[in-house]
DNA sequence: TAAAATAACTTGTCTATACAAGCTGAATAA
DNA sequence: TTATTCAGCTTGTATAGACAAGTTATTTTA
């Protein structure tokens, strides 16, 4: 699954940290350590650490050596680029997901929030629907366009895990490399608002995003309304 | 100022896009090219055109290069972990600081978004408001607490083009390095309204930021308030 | 003519090594 | 006792090279 060696070596460390293996302010083995332990050079470790920095999982001191960061605040991760479950799960809410719809193969809406390719245009998306609910507290609604052209057979099994973005990396070998995304404060209409269980025009949170992958030309693209009254929202640079 | 060759060639690409040399889906020159011109190593070139794609500049392809990206996007790029001018100036927006208040020294509030240290509660802190406008629309009220004991003369000059981030860069050497953030849809409060023209209860968007910097065990803290009514924030990984 | 192979470029991963710079605790000197 | 120095650890920057893998345009082949 990991095709090179430092992303083993930061799967391996990241289940460790999810796992509770490390606590917050611990020390993660030094880059010479690691590399013993694995046998590859330093430069590589440091491919791997330097993602953990970027995940916000560790933190590294200069003549120190990589600490494991807070990762038990309050407020849900789901700014960053993962998905949803892989991100807020680790600070031990219980999430569920449930889909309004079967997702279907539709062409993408007239105005959309991104200027879209020809390709794109013509041959459509799958278009998903979901609530995500944190603690049974339903946090967040997202509708999602993949243009799933050129992925065989997606339509005809389900998500792995409910995760598109898992799906995507174990069947087809996609990984998401990044992430564009706009956000404002809106107040909820009517139909967002029953389904996020909060008063009409309360103010919640509006983003679009444009996922980038690792396959060329490939983007997945959403557009989503969070619910902060309970949770807020946080990211890590 | 840039004590690295790394950073060197980070700031000089930097700004020629930012002057409008290099467009929208131009090239930069290869690696090998650059490497070549700045009489450095390609894993040293590798490292500036890293940070480039992580402030969202540049867009690197195997194969093919490095991808000036698109930055006229409507929306103020304001949410990376630069500071307010820096990130909003580049996309033609007229941007205008105003200080509510002399910046002075205090000491931090009873309650508090994030767990001090008992140094930082003794010393205190110097306590900033800001109201940013783009275009002339108010779009952003900022309250910041910036622990400047160990800084010399700080309150005695004014800040460097009423940038605090260049102020701490130039002055004191120091960098910002990262940045933790809440983020919360709320009603706009009436004080808070009538600084950002919009009306009592209008959707805003609430965020608690930590900046952590090279400087060990220095961070700087900031409140917000923005109006995302005209201009969006935006974002890219 | 149309498809396939190839060459020449690009970025991505990795090795092996060197030295700089920051942190910590033990040995040393005042 | 109290500073200061210093050795030994840590991460940060940089060199020089190798091969893998993706893109593109040209050349060869069917």
């Amino acid at each position: 699954m990991s095709k090179h060696q430092y992303q083993r070596v930061y799967q391996e460390l990241k289940s460790l940290i999810e796992a509770g293996q490390y606590q917050e302010g611990d020390m993660l083995p030094s880059e010479n350590e690691l590399s013993n332990q694995y046998g590859i050079t330093r430069v590589t470790v440091r491919q791997a650490l330097g993602e953990l920095v970027r995940d916000g999982f560790i933190n590294r001191i200069q003549g120190k050596g990589s600490v494991i960061q807070a990762n038990s605040r309050p407020s849900l991760g789901l700014l960053s680029f993962k998905g949803f479950s892989e991100v807020v799960q680790k600070s031990h809410h219980e999430v569920k997901t449930i889909f309004l719809k079967t997702p279907a193969l539709t062409s993408f809406p007239d105005k959309f929030f991104y200027n879209l390719t020809e390709e794109e245009l013509d041959k459509g998306c799958l278009y998903i629907e979901r609530v995500r609910f944190a603690d049974d507290a339903p946090v967040l609604l997202e509708y999602s366009y993949v243009p799933v052209w050129g992925l065989k057979n997606f339509i005809d099994e389900p998500l792995i895990e409910n995760s598109l973005f898992k799906t995507l990396s174990i069947r087809y070998n996609i990984e998401i490399k990044g992430l564009e995304q706009e956000i404002r404060a809106v107040g909820a209409e009517a139909g967002t608002a029953f389904l996020l269980k909060t008063p009409t025009n309360a103010p919640i949170i509006q983003m679009y995003r444009r996922y980038s992958t690792s396959k060329r030309g490939f983007y997945v693209y959403s557009s989503l309304f969070c619910n902060t009254e309970k949770y807020a929202m946080g990211s890590t640079w």
